[in-house]
DNA sequence: GTCTATACTGTGATAGAC
DNA sequence: GTCTATCACAGTATAGAC
């Protein structure tokens, strides 16, 4: 399909190691194109400037994760460990362009662009997490006033954008298996007892701390 | 005391707000000096780079918030406002330096010495947390097991350092006392009955968003 | 202690040949 | 599309006068 893998693609798989290894700032563009073995002015040519290709990586993650937030929330019953495993692969995404959470702030400064785009794609996450969350409200298995459901929204939402950060200012590198195990955490209260008890299990698997 | 005010400090201070206001990558030891009205030279005397200037930053962040973290768990029986307040007064300090916390990883990533306060720092504001929870523990206003505890600690470690950061991405601005609220709502549910009515008047409060 | 002036470096960016 | 060569610049750092 691809024998000769596209230049600009393999720029990008290229400056997303860098970018997850060292971080964005401590990465410059000619050392993207020398452990690539292409010239500076070959970068140049596909992106031109480190802006457009952090841009770029962002579509990229965006597509990436795009049919797990979109699709329409399914008619059947799931397990609670449907849920979890479904958390997991949001994470796994996350975490493969995990140095785009690691700044972003000074990055969303620098580009209004990405911060609109950023914005937008928080939007999309908290209302399939919100869908979720009704979900599980529908079926009797999550309590909670509205306020407070949101509140949990926004407190998943930080969890899953900094907790890799986190781990790794502490120098723990637990992996996402410790993000999943600290939603889960701030899930289970709301949850019936049932719940709790099927979670309980699950996290017994997901703990690593 | 300090009627002219020395030079050292007029520059940690300038530097302080430059770097909060426009993050710590994108302000230049220049920009500090012309805005300072000081040469280039004159701020190299003092700070031997741009490095010496954040670690200076940090030392002075560590020196005002010591006292809030050091003093003996008090005897007398406070009640939950107090511990609510004692909170304010954290989280104040923290977003007077939240440059630091903006790309903490990356400032760790290029200062080893950094890496090595930070989680030292850490590991001392986690033990005081800890040590709150435990007295509410002690007067059975909070329940909960060991583990699930010691996760709440992590929850709201993570939560103090980056909800600012959050809010920031979000273009919210919302405050301290958004970041007070987020707090509230993580502890609620392993509170008394009686404690979360307290928590509750005292949330509409600070509830901002 | 504070200043001016200057050198050095890494990086972003472009032009033009192949 | 890919390369080499080169420019322009910002930021860091130093030397030396006052």
């Amino acid at each position: 399909m691809h024998p000769p893998m596209r230049t600009r693609d393999r720029i990008l798989d290229c400056a997303l190691h860098c970018f997850n290894a060292r971080g964005e700032p401590n990465v410059s563009t000619l050392e993207v194109a020398t452990e690539l073995g292409i010239s500076p002015g070959n970068l140049y040519y596909h992106f031109r400037g480190k802006e457009a290709l952090v841009l770029a990586l962002f579509e990229r993650f965006r597509h990436d994760l795009a049919p797990l937030l979109e699709p329409p929330p399914t008619e059947a019953r799931l397990t609670i460990e449907d849920y979890w495993l479904f958390l997991e692969l949001i994470v796994e995404r996350l975490a493969n362009y995990r140095f785009l959470f690691q700044d972003l702030a000074n990055l969303a400064a620098r580009m209004p662009a990405l911060a609109r785009g950023v914005r937008a794609w928080l939007k999309q996450l908290k209302r399939c997490l919100a869908t979720l969350l009704g979900q599980l409200q529908d079926q009797a298995r999550l309590h909670g006033e509205p306020p407070v459901l949101a509140q949990l929204v926004e407190q998943i939402t930080l969890t899953l954008l900094f907790a890799l950060d986190y781990q790794r200012i502490l120098g723990q590198q637990g992996g996402i298996e410790q993000v999943i195990y600290q939603v889960m955490m701030l899930v289970t209260p709301h949850l019936s007892e049932e719940s709790q008890r099927d979670t309980a299990d699950l996290a017994l698997r997901y703990r690593t701390g």
